[in-house]
DNA sequence: ACACCATGCTTCGAATTCGAAGCACTTCGG
DNA sequence: CCGAAGTGCTTCGAATTCGAAGCATGGTGT
C-alpha cells in the first residue's frame, strides 16, 4: 500500500477548472432548485426524470437507463419515481421485454407540468448561467464539457459491481464510522 | 398574470454546455466522493470544509464564510462541522471579536488526514476530469468557469439578504497545499 | 441606558438520500 | 429440464439534508 509517492500537483488552471465547475454546478442547482419548487412543486431529479422522459422518443424509459441518466442510485429512483405516480405525472408498468423490468411513462399531465416550469428554468439558466458568456465560451464550454462526459461515461464500471453470494459473504465492510 | 410571453428556446450549444455542466459534475463528485469515502471516511462536505481551512492562512474560518464557500445550508454545516470536531478534525471557538460567532479550525489531525486524502484526490481528478483535455481545453475552461462564477456570486442567489459585514471574500484557490 | 431589530449559529422536524439486502425473473451450464 | 448465477427493481434502515423556529449577541436610534 502506499505506492503513493505523491502525484504531481494541480496546476493553477487545473485547479480553479475544477473549483469553479463544482461552485458553479452548485450555485446554479441550487438557484434551479428553487425555482422549480416555486413553479411546479418539483425537486431537481423529479425535473430531470420528468425531462428525459419528455425527450425520449415514446415518453418512456426503463428505471436503470433513468438512474443512469440522471446520475442517481436505484433506491433513490425508485422513491422518486414513487412520489411522480402518485403526483400523476408519470406511470409505471411492466416492461414488454423483460418481466423484471420496468417502464415509465411520462403522462400529459406531467407534460403539462413541463411545459409549465420550462420557461421559468430556461430563464433562470440565463440570468445566472448563460448572461455573462459570449457566443464563442458557450460554444467552447459545450465541447469541452462534452467530451468530458463522454470520457467518464466509458470510464467507471458502472454497473460492473460484482454481487456478492451470502454463503461467501465477509465483512469487510470497514466497520462503521 | 406573468409576463411570461414565451422566453426563446435555448440552442443546442446552450443546452449541450448546460446538461453536459450538470451531468459532468454529479459524476465527479460521485466518484470523488467514493474515494474520500475509502481513504479517509470523509464525506464530500467534510472534504470541503477541511480544504477549505487548510487553505485559510491560519486555518480558521467562520461558519457563514464557510457555509458561503461550499454552498451549503447553514444547519447543514452546524451538523458536519459537528461531526469533524467530534472526530477531532477541527475545533470550534467563540469568535475573537463577535461572541455570537464561531471560529472553526482545523487541527494538526485535520491536516494529516487532508494530506492522507489530497493525493488520492488528485488522481481521481486526473483519470476522469483532465485526462481527456488538452492544455488549451482547461485554460478555456478555467476562464470560462471562472466567469460565470463570479458572475453568480454577484447575483443574490441565496436569501435577499445582504448582510454586508466586513466579511472578506477569500479565494478558495489560494496558497493550496 | 433601553427598546428593538439585524445577525450568527444551533436545534428541530420532515423529507430525501444511499447502500445492502430481498424478491422476481431471465439466462447459462450441465 | 433443473439449478446456479446474473439482472432489474423495490424495500429497509441509517445518515444527511434543508428551512423554519429558537436563542443569544451586536448595533442603532432616541
Amino acid at each position: 500500500m502506499t505506492e503513493e509517492a505523491s502525484p504531481p500537483p494541480l496546476d493553477s488552471a487545473e485547479l480553479g477548472a475544477y473549483f469553479a465547475l463544482i461552485e458553479v454546478s452548485s450555485l446554479l442547482r441550487h438557484a434551479v432548485e428553487q425555482q422549480l419548487r416555486d413553479v411546479g412543486d418539483l425537486s431537481y431529479v423529479q425535473f430531470q426524470i420528468l425531462a428525459t422522459l419528455g425527450d425520449a422518443a415514446d415518453g418512456s424509459r426503463r428505471m436503470t437507463e433513468l438512474a443512469d441518466g440522471v446520475v442517481y442510485s436505484r433506491s433513490g429512483l425508485t422513491y422518486q419515481v414513487g412520489l411522480l405516480e402518485k403526483a400523476g405525472l408519470v406511470a409505471r408498468s411492466p416492461s414488454a421485454e423483460d418481466d423484471r423490468g420496468v417502464t415509465v411513462t411520462i403522462t400529459e399531465m406531467g407534460r403539462e407540468v413541463l411545459a409549465r416550469v420550462f420557461p421559468g428554468h430556461i430563464d433562470v439558466l440565463r440570468q445566472l448561467f448563460l448572461e455573462p458568456l459570449a457566443r464563442a465560451d458557450i460554444d467552447s464550454l459545450a465541447r469541452v464539457l462534452t467530451v468530458v462526459r463522454d470520457h467518464m461515461r466509458s470510464i467507471p464500471p458502472r454497473s460492473a459491481k460484482p454481487r456478492q453470494k451470502s454463503a461467501v459473504r465477509r465483512s469487510i465492510t470497514g466497520g462503521g464510522a
